[in-house]
DNA sequence: GACTCTATCTCGGTA
DNA sequence: TACCGAGGTAGAGTC
């Protein structure tokens, strides 16, 4: 990884065109090839950039970098505070714990945390748009669709409504009903559900792990 | 603007749950508190990070960044290769060309681009779910409501029914139909467009920008 | 503060 | 490669 300490003006073009004036900045290139400008403020990302792959071409006053799809990075570098260069090695990489994947998978696990008497018939059951998150049958063997969220907004609404469109046209399944589950449904998902006559419910994440839990203590 | 190069491991513990094994990377510490820790790879952005406003503890071989919503970095440093401040200064900041408000703006100066005789009535026409983009009248005086998008996507086309749905209700602009616009229009949104029986359009933004410069020459 | 929508979204999966 | 969906989305604007 390099880092160029430098005051320098940018320009890009490319998905549009974005100009920035004098200042110091820094210059971050990474193993991959990827270039990013950054400023001393506005989180973690950079004011611009150009990722990997991408070709840079690094004079001492102008670095210009262009990619395969026109776009095209220029930095007038006017005076160089620093510039050092480190060798990180490769990133073993992030796990992750708690994202909609796995919250499915245990909805999957513990359908009736979803409504009493409710049976898994699949996960991703599949329509001509796409997947259902579940498919599950009631107590009276009636079909549902459950759509699983982290955080349950309009469009997983709409999303769920297109599938049960679909779902019900299909004579085996139909009447479909459907329930929207997330760990928080914002109001306006509330509404709207209810207005489309499907059911929503906040899941509980630790809970619902903690039961696991509890069954696997059992063995 | 602080840069710390140092053999570490991470653990973010917040919205999700997510750990970092032993790795050379890269800690950047801006002006505004932020915290970001990169590797040499993955585009911009960083492996774990934590936006301000946070607290930052930085003990010599541990870092702990918490914030007020109960989210907490914990950077665990095992051996420390560099570690450098730079005054970067204030930003003068970001200037900006051809986003979705500038599309919308030379829509707004050009309707008849989306549909021969189409009249501007007013950008950002309120409703009570938000403004609709453009509200148009045709060369019969029938009402046309408008959504812009620079790519066009499945969420697009809901948006603009629901804005239809509401304008509907309305005894003054009934009956109310919908152009969908975009630079670029995906299938899905396509045919969902079609199945809600609105029409949509791709944009050529060149030729839009094309045509007012064409007028500017007139004078 | 909550809610809305945009984004050079980024990133991963899949056909 | 393009398309599609999720994201610790972030960030800006509005109410």
């Amino acid at each position: 990884m390099r880092l160029v300490v430098t005051r320098c003006t940018v320009d890009y073009s490319g998905r549009l065109e974005a100009h920035l004036p004098e200042a110091v900045r820094l210059l971050m290139v990474k193993a991959d090839g990827c270039v990013a400008v950054h400023a001393d403020g506005g989180a973690y990302k950079p004011l611009n950039w150009m990722n990997a792959p991408n070709v840079l071409v690094d004079d001492p006053d102008r670095w210009v970098v262009t990619n395969s799809k026109g776009e095209r990075l220029e930095i007038t570098l006017l005076e160089v505070l620093s510039d050092t260069t480190y060798d990180l090695g490769d990133d073993p990489g992030l796990t992750k714990d708690g994202v909609e994947a796995h919250l499915q998978q245990l909805l999957a696990e513990h359908p009736d945390a979803l409504a009493d008497g409710l049976q898994l018939v699949r996960r991703e059951y599949p329509t001509d748009i796409g997947p259902v998150d579940l498919l599950c049958r009631d107590g009276e063997g009636s079909y549902i669709a459950v759509e699983v969220k982290r955080r349950g907004e309009i469009d997983g609404v709409e999303q769920l409504r297109r599938y049960m469109d679909r779902l019900d046209r299909d004579p085996l399944l139909r009447p479909v009903r459907g329930i929207f589950a997330a760990q928080r449904v914002k109001p306006q998902a509330r509404v709207l559900a209810a207005d489309r006559g499907i059911r929503w419910i906040e899941v509980d994440y630790d809970l619902l792990r903690g039961r696991q839990s509890d069954e696997l203590r059992l063995f």
